[in-house]
DNA sequence: CGTTCAGTTGACTAAGGTCAATTCCCGTGG
DNA sequence: CCACGGGAATTGACCTTAGTCAACTGAACG
C-alpha cells in the first residue's frame, strides 16, 4: 500500500488526512489464474490498479475472443465505460496470471469527490489517462493499416508482445491470428 | 452565453461567483466555412463547445485526409491529447461551416483546477464525457467489419449521414469513399 | 451551358477472413 | 527419458472484401 500511495502522490499530493480516507476505501485483492474480475453483463461499479499480474480486457462476438486492452502492473481498470453510466459491461476482465490489485468502488469515490478538490483533481486525471490511450489507439485504427499497427506495437509496447500470445495480440490489433502470422511472414 | 451558463449548470452546479469567474476565461468566437481553428503541428492549447456550426477534427496521411471527429453543437472539441500533454497536434480541427464556438485556455482552466471543488468536477466530467466518445468508437474498430461500422452509423448518428458528404464519413470509417459507395450498394 | 467535384462504377490488385491440415512447442505422465 | 496430448502458431487453398486507378455520371454553381 506504501507503493500505491507514494504513485498517487505523484498524481495529487493528498495529506496523511486525505490519504486515510481514501485508504479506507481500497481493497487489496488477489486473485488466480484466470479468475474473472468483471463479467460480461455485470455492471463494473469499480475502478482498479494492478498491483501485480497481467490482465486482460476482453468480450465475445460470434465465438470469437475480441481483446480490447491489456493491463499491467500500475495500470489503472475498469471497464470505465460501465463504471460511469451504470450500464452493465460488455466485457469480461481476466487475469492471465495470478495477481494482485487495489479496488476502488465507484460509490466510494464519489463519496470523495464531495469532499475535497484533491480527490476530484485524482479523478480527473485517471480519467484523462484513460482518454489518453483510447485516443492513442483509436488514432492508430484510423490511419494504419494491420501490419502498420503491429510495427507501431512492436516499437511502443514490447512488453505485450513478449507476456502475450499471439492470438491475444491479433485480436487487440483487430485481425484473425492467420493474418497476424501472415504479417510477421511478409516483414 | 446564458445558454451555455444553463449548459455548464446542467453539469455541476457552480453559484454565480463561480459562474462569473468561469465566463472571463470564456471567448466566443465566430469563423467562417474553411476555418482552420487549429493547425497540424500547433499545441491545441484550448478546449472549446460549438455554440453553432458543424467542425471535424482530421488528420492527412499519405495525401489523404483521415476524419477522426464530427463536432456538432453543443460538443466540446480540441484536440484533447495535445492539450494535456503541450505536445504538437498532429490534427486539424477545421470550420465546414460558418459557425461560432466558445473557447476556454487550458492556462485559464488550469488556474480555475486550484480554486473549487466545482472546477475539477466540471474538468472531469468533461475528460469523462470525451472518453465515453472515443471508447465507443474505438470498440467499433475492434468489433465491427466496415459494413457494420456503418450500419450503427445510421442507426446511432443520422445527424453525421445528413450533414456531412459521403468521403467524409468514408474516412471517418476507416474505409476509402470507394468501398463506402459500394458497402451501401450491397444493402 | 461548361466547370467542378462528389459519387458511382468497372477492372484489377492486394490483403484479410475462413476453414482445414500440419507443425511446433511445451508440459505431463507413463 | 521418451511418448503423448493439447494448444498455439503456421501454412495452404480458397473466398470475400477493401484498395487503387481510371473513367463516367450527375448535380450544383456560376
Amino acid at each position: 500500500m506504501e507503493y500505491l500511495k507514494k504513485h498517487i502522490n505523484n498524481i495529487v499530493s493528498l495529506n496523511e488526512e486525505e490519504w486515510d480516507v481514501l485508504k479506507n476505501g481500497i481493497q487489496e485483492i488477489s486473485c488466480a489464474k484466470g479468475d474473472l474480475i468483471l463479467a460480461e453483463g455485470n455492471e463494473c461499479d469499480f475502478i482498479g490498479i494492478i498491483k501485480t499480474g497481467l490482465f486482460r480486457f476482453y468480450t465475445i462476438k460470434e465465438g470469437n475472443e475480441k481483446t480490447n486492452e491489456f493491463w499491467f502492473p500500475m495500470d489503472y481498470f475498469s471497464d470505465y465505460r460501465s463504471y460511469l453510466t451504470n450500464i452493465p459491461s460488455n466485457f469480461n476482465i481476466e487475469a492471465m496470471r495470478p495477481g494482485t490489485m487495489w479496488k476502488l468502488k465507484r460509490t466510494y469515490m464519489y463519496k470523495l469527490y464531495e469532499e475535497s478538490v484533491n480527490f476530484n483533481k485524482l479523478g480527473r486525471i485517471v480519467s484523462e489517462q484513460l482518454f489518453l490511450k483510447k485516443a492513442l489507439r483509436l488514432d492508430g485504427f484510423l490511419k494504419d493499416s494491420p501490419k502498420e499497427r503491429y510495427l507501431q506495437l512492436l516499437i511502443k509496447d514490447p512488453n505485450i508482445l513478449q507476456a502475450v500470445p499471439q492470438y491475444m495480440i491479433a485480436s487487440y490489433l483487430g485481425i484473425t491470428p492467420e493474418s497476424l502470422s501472415r504479417i510477421r511472414k511478409r516483414i
